[in-house]
RNA sequence: GCGGGAUUGAUCUAGUGGUUAUGAUACUGGCUUCCCAAGCCAGCUGCGCGGGUUCGAAUCCCGCAUCCCGCACCA
């Protein structure tokens, strides 16, 4: 399915939608998740915890949205995550400063270059307006965070801009009373906030958006010391890098795709939870970043990347972010954030997996949603435990005492499992309705059930029936629909 | 943020100044129906927001917002 098939589905179901959407000073790059898409989101979240914070014995947090301003001092977001802007006195059109500098002139800018630097070149040069030949205004400064005002006093504060924030500056406290050892990985889940100059594309580019973030700390001199890298040295990875592609064992990316074992365990780990959240494995790519790609903070950077309607998507971002955060933190702070990891007093490096939730979602439905020409349905062919609703409860008609049995079958296991009730319309229609919200399972009441106990389930891609005793449908469902 | 296009029930859509805004799908209730979008009856939802022109605006004009395309942006 292509992107517009994909908003459209997700209008009709109710998986997302534009947030305020009844009043017309809503704004872009807000968007709601409806009841489906919980149910989806919630899966999802269920099955990162499984696959990666168990499976890797993470620690997850969950911390505070708003932080204060000395964080993002420290992290550099207040004076890295800005861009130095100019607006045409005349015309009101906006560049950005730097590189339309860059353009006119045919001279490199360096980053660090302040406001009035910027201004005396705009003068020297009289760069002007592309567009109408206006002048150029003073060099303004457009910082991504969102920037609030904390009581009375409006105390200066910011929505974070991406949550491992929280984990840099609690993760000496966090050491110190888990009792682990390097490597450590700590994982939080939640919003994060960026005041984006123009979103698009729903689910794809928002303003408020959740992140799954993975901060592995470790030990910058034993980054091949890890034994479990062995579960994973089969693994296949897909590296794009040099201008190609490479599908290798994980094994065999070690120092010479990826630098070391650490980052290939956890580029394995990551492509084996995508593979079980149904994405195509084969539309996917780790892509190593250049140079002048990466974040500030990187020195090897790989997105995890997937092959959608709309181009190639970054689903994850993967940086080697050095000791540079909890460096600035120290510093900023104060606080020591050294531990001792064997004899070597360290401060740990940081390896981050930065997952993009609603992206993951998005793809997910485009990956999963098919239209079935042959039986004229549409559906949604997504694992049984990312389904929204797991199974629908149907009496075949709707008298004789079936509606009955299956309302108490429908009590039976409503709170084990995400089922619902549906006695309205052909049963036909009814098994549709199912089919496009992606469950995989139909359980359906006939005369026989009245006579022997029985009930017929339905399988959503096969369209098969079988015929099972009513008190084994528990067991049957469990054992189909729990995570493998 | 710039330029262009668009905005009519949940979804798609007809409607270029004049009765009570069209149709389909979907949805709801009922009848029928023992297994895959059948049929019959009944029913619920709508002109993005604000201002202007006009006797009269879904329709014309202006502003705002959103969506789409392109540019720019994307730590």
């Amino acid at each position: 399915m292509n992107y517009d098939a994909v908003i459209k589905f997700a209008l009709e179901e109710g998986f997302y939608y534009p947030s305020c959407e009844i009043y017309s000073d809503a704004q872009a790059g807000f968007w709601d998740y409806g009841p489906r898409g919980v149910s989806l989101k919630n899966k999802f979240v269920e099955l990162w915890r499984r696959e990666l914070v168990r499976r890797d014995e993470m620690i997850e947090i969950d911390g505070s949205q708003i932080m204060s301003k000395s964080v993002f001092i420290a992290s550099g977001h207040i004076e890295n995550f800005n861009d130095p802007i100019v607006k045409c006195i005349k015309c009101s059109s906006i560049y950005r400063a730097d590189r339309y500098i860059m353009d006119h002139l045919n001279i490199l800018v360096p980053e660090r270059m302040n406001d009035k630097e910027i201004d005396q070149l705009i003068i020297k040069h009289n760069i002007r307006c592309d567009k109408c030949k206006g002048e150029l205004g003073n060099v303004s400064r457009f910082n991504m965070m969102f920037r609030i005002g904390i009581g009375p006093n409006a105390e200066e504060a910011y929505l974070r801009p991406e949550t491992c924030q929280t984990i840099f500056v609690d993760f000496i406290r966090i050491y110190k009373i888990m009792r682990k050892r390097l490597p450590l990985a700590i994982a939080q889940i939640g919003k994060s906030f960026r005041n984006e100059i123009a979103p698009r594309q729903s689910l794809l580019r928002l303003r408020e958006f959740y992140q799954a973030e993975i901060e592995v700390f470790c030990n910058p001199n034993h980054l091949n010391d890890i034994e479990k890298f062995e579960k994973v040295k089969d693994t296949v990875l897909r590296i794009y890098a040099n201008g190609k592609m490479h599908i290798l064992k994980a094994e065999e990316t070690i120092n010479t795709l990826v630098p070391n074992k650490l980052i290939a365990y956890y580029l394995a780990l990551l492509t084996q939870f995508y593979e079980r959240c149904g994405i195509d494995i084969n539309r996917t790519r780790f892509r190593k970043l250049e140079d002048d790609e990466k974040a500030f903070y990187a020195t090897t950077a790989f997105d995890f990347e997937v092959e959608t309607s709309v181009g190639w998507l970054e689903l994850v971002a993967c940086n080697y972010r050095s000791d540079y955060d909890l460096s600035r933190h120290e510093k900023v702070s104060r606080e020591s954030m050294s531990v001792m990891d064997g004899n070597e007093k360290i401060i740990p490096h940081v390896f981050e997996l930065s997952m993009g939730i609603d992206r993951s979602l998005y793809t997910i439905l485009e990956h999963s949603l098919i239209e079935d020409k042959e039986h004229e349905r549409r559906v949604l062919k997504i694992r049984s435990y990312l389904a929204p609703v797991h199974v629908g409860i149907l009496p075949l008609v709707n008298k004789d005492g079936l509606d009955v049995y299956a309302l108490k079958i429908f009590e039976d296991i409503k709170k084990d499992f995400d089922a619902i009730y549906d006695f309205s319309g052909s049963i036909g229609r009814r098994y549709r309705r199912l089919d496009e919200i992606g469950a995989p399972f139909a359980v359906t009441i006939d005369n026989k059930t009245l006579e022997d106990n029985t009930i017929t389930v339905r399988e959503r891609d096969s369209m098969k029936q079988e015929r099972i005793a009513a008190d084994k449908l528990k067991d049957y469902l469990l054992t189909r629909i729990r995570f493998e």
